[in-house]
DNA sequence: GTAAAATAAATTGTATACAATACGAGGTTC
DNA sequence: GAACCTCGTATTGTATACAATTTATTTTAC
């Protein structure tokens, strides 16, 4: 092995002052961007003191982040002994993303419904912010349409994010809005890796995008729901057309 | 404080021989089983040294325990600073229960869907499982009907976990078949609470049952999923009620 | 007697030591 | 040359020590 470098002690300082949350946290949130952003293949094997070296943390709260992202689905156990975890980041295949997506349209489908139910004075405000993200990320995408060679866009990937997670976040109670924070990071490990492909096809979301907010708008709880499934399922075939086309690229 | 009970160490017996699983497992389910049964009552405060001293095991395993119990909604965060935790048992509201039962409704909906998907072989062993099991529980049911004064009947329990199981593993992919598993044993704790006063209505289910297996047969996704629901759905109505008849026993 | 300050106790988060286990490399035997 | 065995190394699971922080309690000042 070549990697050597081992915990350096921040013992006496105090596990430094500027971060924000505590250890665990950080670890999480920073592995978990490391596998969302691609930065950790899929399929590497992940080991608690390595990691541990790099955060400049003790094993404890990476194991703790660890088990964690192996409960989200980040992570799988690759066989070991009855005792023995040998964890490893979760490959990206054409199944999982299957499945996948068709939950996230089934859950977002239901924020959506209860969106539409919610009282017509929330509902409007919702409206309202729903409406201006989705004319932002309209705008955003038709810029980005004729440019061909284009870079990773993350603006129009937070646009998105930030319609489903508005309608999410003013109509789920708690354990519906946990759900989707556990569920909807992972999609964005597929985005990443077939951005480039996807990218140009985001503009037909606008257009389910309005079916959506029309829905909620006429507090139509029914095709709310169905809109936003439809939206998520159609997002589902998209890439698996063209995971179909390019082969899996998170396999082994 | 009272308690004393400190780790009596089982350092070189190396965590004991007959134990299956790891020592974490082994405190996660001891830990679920101890709120599931309602032996930690909601609203206790969790030590992990505490447990550690009872489970005879080091903090370490048990806070891995707790932190997946935290994340599945057995516990709640009560307001530490923003660096400690403070774990409590998460108390049984009628809202909680609402939104609980409104979940696993949809979320076993989707699995009867799938269930109804399958190919014709599978699906109708599947079926005749089904029935048994249903059968089983029509008959027991209607033993217990004359039985005023009944003790909890766990094997009344089991037999509707085991028929909503069959389905779920029969049909779900590894995300949802997790999914279920982190939250249809919380439903658990509400049974639990109001044994008596819901077992009576439990007979209700087998006719609801019925109709999910007719569903399923006839491969009709669409009436597997709606019937799904509905158990669920009135499960929770009738749960609710009984919440608002008697007051809501686990909350503080 | 009450409120504020100081102190003590409890509890968590983290680091690290240690033991058990699994995996792999190399050697040995047939 | 191939199968098997053995030993070394890597990696995990657990226990425990320590520090920081919060909560409870007591003391002190007014």
């Amino acid at each position: 092995m070549v990697r050597k470098a081992m915990v350096r002690s921040n013992r006496t300082t105090g596990t430094s002052v500027s971060e924000k949350g505590d250890g665990l946290s950080h670890a999480y949130r920073r592995l978990r961007e490391l596998i969302v952003t691609g930065r950790l293949v899929p399929g590497t094997r992940v080991v608690e003191a390595d990691l541990a070296g790099r955060l400049d943390l003790s094993r404890t709260p990476v194991r703790g982040a660890l088990h964690r992202l192996q409960q989200e689905g980040y992570l799988i156990v690759g066989s070991g002994g009855p005792r023995q975890s040998r964890l490893a980041v979760a490959p990206l295949t054409k199944e999982d993303a299957s499945e996948l997506y068709w939950l996230i349209a089934h859950v977002e489908g239901l924020a959506a419904q209860l969106a539409a139910g919610l009282e017509p004075k929330v509902r409007s405000k919702l409206v309202r912010e729903l409406e201006q993200l989705n004319n932002a990320l309209a705008t955003r995408t038709k810029k980005t349409q004729g440019n061909p060679g284009h870079i990773f866009d993350s603006e129009i990937i937070d646009l998105d994010i930030k319609f489903h997670g508005r309608i999410v976040e003013a109509s789920a109670g708690p354990r519906l809005w946990a759900l989707h924070n556990a569920i909807r990071p992972q999609t964005e490990r597929y985005w990443r890796c077939y951005a480039s492909e996807i990218l140009g096809e985001l503009g037909l979301s606008v257009a389910e995008h309005d079916r959506v907010i029309r829905g909620i708008s006429r507090g139509d709880r029914q095709a709310a729901e169905e809109a936003m499934r439809t939206n998520w399922v159609n997002a589902g075939a998209r890439l698996c057309r063209v995971i179909d086309a390019h082969g899996e690229r998170g396999s082994w």
